[in-house]
RNA sequence: GGCGGCGUAGCCAAGUGGUAAGGCAGAGGACUGCAAAUCCUUUAUCCCCCGGUUCGAAUCCGGGCGCCGCCUCCA
């Protein structure tokens, strides 16, 4: 059987997928900078990493996977000063925040969330082995990264640093240093600034440098895979390879892997544009978050989403029927009445399980592994209305259901019950429709179908669900 | 200026040499008291444009046009 294959940012090409330990996988993910609410756009990195490590699971590989937290940074610290309170107050509210937006869209723990302030320590040895290799530059107490000294620089992002210097913008960082490309590993302290006080002087790390330590500590100094989005290529991740192999010699990462940028109407997020959404904002609007979720895990990851409130209801919609067709599988298993077994649909249920695992294993082709599920669903709703299949054959189709949902993460189990209330009103417009009331009957379902509760009248009674 | 990516129906989106998946929306039909759900039919003579290679290209090559991202701390 083929393996699994990924589009490697650094060759620019799909390669087959080669753990380095057998049966395990070791990735790192580039995590939030906690210092606001996160955006969907965020959310579609996080997203993204979440269905890879779902499907390496699902693909039989115990998973490692490591998400930073960035929790001491410049836009940290100038939010701190203008709220006159520690970094420390500032992040865990926003942490909070994002770990409740992850159970919001089912996104599966990572196995660390490791912090920049609670691996200072790290970050230090990191810098003194640069320094001892030489690589490294200090000018007013701040340590440099001096790229020249490593010579595969570029490899990742294509940006040789020569190239770089030509028509990129005036170096902005109020730091000094000597080439546009070089960066900075340790700031030294500055007046009201949170600072440790360590070997190297007071100061705090720069931001490159937190993911080598924390990714070497957790994974080791060679691991297999690390992501992020496509605006970390360069020069995040581009830096992170120039420490952590300047530092040890060795390789660093096997495979990147970056999904491409969520865009809103067409244009890339921002605030001053109005087109700015926080996963709260989009919830607030009325949008189920499996919707969202569905959205963005139904699209290829390697190309640009345009979120439009049009594709959030198709979204709503596609995410429905799959709903519905596992409610379906459901009421058939607590149905009194025995059906046939239908050998049509344990071939569609193989092939569907098939189909899903070859398109996923050629660098996660979601769209392709979802229209596979679409397409079964349709083939089984047709040998469903042709009559009762079995209790049997529904349990095995829940379970490749379970399966394919154990990667997309979309199916909630929700059993809620009805209040009170509703209850009697259903009850109410049974009556009136054995009556003959109509009118009434379909008042009543008007008014619940407002209040979320939709009701299908089918053979055998009423079956609601909510929008 | 450098690096990377994209351009397929009303919308979203697959397809990288063999004659256009899938979802949403729309239209018609079956079912229903009416709906909903479900099923059936239907919706691109054609894949941004122009050349070229080929028996054959949306798919490869060359040249345009348009759009997006990155180029120092934004996923």
């Amino acid at each position: 059987m083929s393996g699994i294959y990924f589009y490697n940012t650094e060759t620019n090409r799909k390669e087959e997928f080669v753990s380095i330990e057998p049966d395990h996988v070791r990735m790192y993910t580039c995590g939030p900078t906690v210092y606001d609410f996160a955006h969907i756009g965020n959310y579609r990195a996080y997203l993204f990493e979440d269905v890879l490590r779902r499907y390496l699971k699902y693909r039989g590989y115990k998973v490692t996977h490591v998400m930073n937290l960035t929790d001491v940074e410049d836009k940290i610290i100038r939010k701190s000063q203008e709220q006159n309170c520690t970094i420390f107050d500032v992040t865990k509210t926003y942490e909070a925040a994002f770990f409740e937006d992850l159970d919001s869209l089912c996104i599966e723990r990572a196995e660390h969330y490791p912090k920049a302030t609670d691996h200072v320590p790290e970050m230090i040895d990191l810098i003194k082995k640069l320094q001892e290799k030489g690589m490294t530059y200090e000018k007013d107490g701040s340590i440099y990264y001096r790229v020249n000294m490593f010579k595969d620089y570029g490899r990742l992002s294509g940006n040789r640093p020569e190239t770089v210097q030509a028509g990129a913008r005036i170096d902005a960082d109020e730091y000094e240093k000597e080439e546009a490309t070089d960066f900075v590993l340790w700031k030294s302290r500055k007046e009201g600034e949170h600072f440790w006080q360590t070997e190297l002087g007071e100061g705090r790390p720069g931001w490159h440098i937190e993911c080598s330590a924390m990714a070497m500590k957790l994974l080791g100094s060679h691991f297999d895979i690390h992501c992020g989005g496509e605006d970390n290529i360069f020069p995040h991740h581009e830096n992170e390879i120039a420490q952590s192999e300047g530092a040890t010699g060795e390789r660093y990462v096997n495979y990147w892997l970056h999904c491409r940028h969520l865009l809103v109407d067409g244009e890339k997020m921002s605030k001053s544009k109005g087109n700015f959404y926080t996963l709260r904002d989009l919830m607030n609007k009325g949008f189920h978050p499996m919707a969202i979720r569905f959205f963005i895990v139904a699209s290829h990851y390697r190309t640009p989403v345009n979120l439009t409130m049009e594709g959030l209801h198709a979204a709503h919609a596609s995410w429905s029927r799959i709903m519905d067709f596992h409610g379906r599988l459901k009421e058939i298993m607590q149905n009194d009445a025995e059906g046939r077994r239908s050998d049509n649909l344990d071939e569609e249920r193989t092939q569907c399980l098939q189909r899903f695992k070859e398109h996923m294993d050629d660098d996660l082709d979601a769209p392709r592994a979802v229209a596979a599920v679409f397409d079964f669903i349709r083939e089984a709703n047709k040998i469903m209305d042709e009559g009762p299949i079995a209790k049997i054959q529904a349990q095995e189709i829940l379970e490749a259901l379970s399966q394919i949902d154990s990667v997309l993460g979309v199916i909630v189990e929700e059993e809620f019950i009805l209040d009170e209330e509703i209850e009697r009103l259903i009850q109410e417009r049974h009556e009136a429709r054995k009556n003959k009331e109509f009118a009434k009957a379909d008042a009543i379902r008007d008014q619940l179908t407002e209040q979320g509760i939709i009701l299908e009248d089918t053979r055998d009674g009423v079956r609601w669900k909510r929008r």
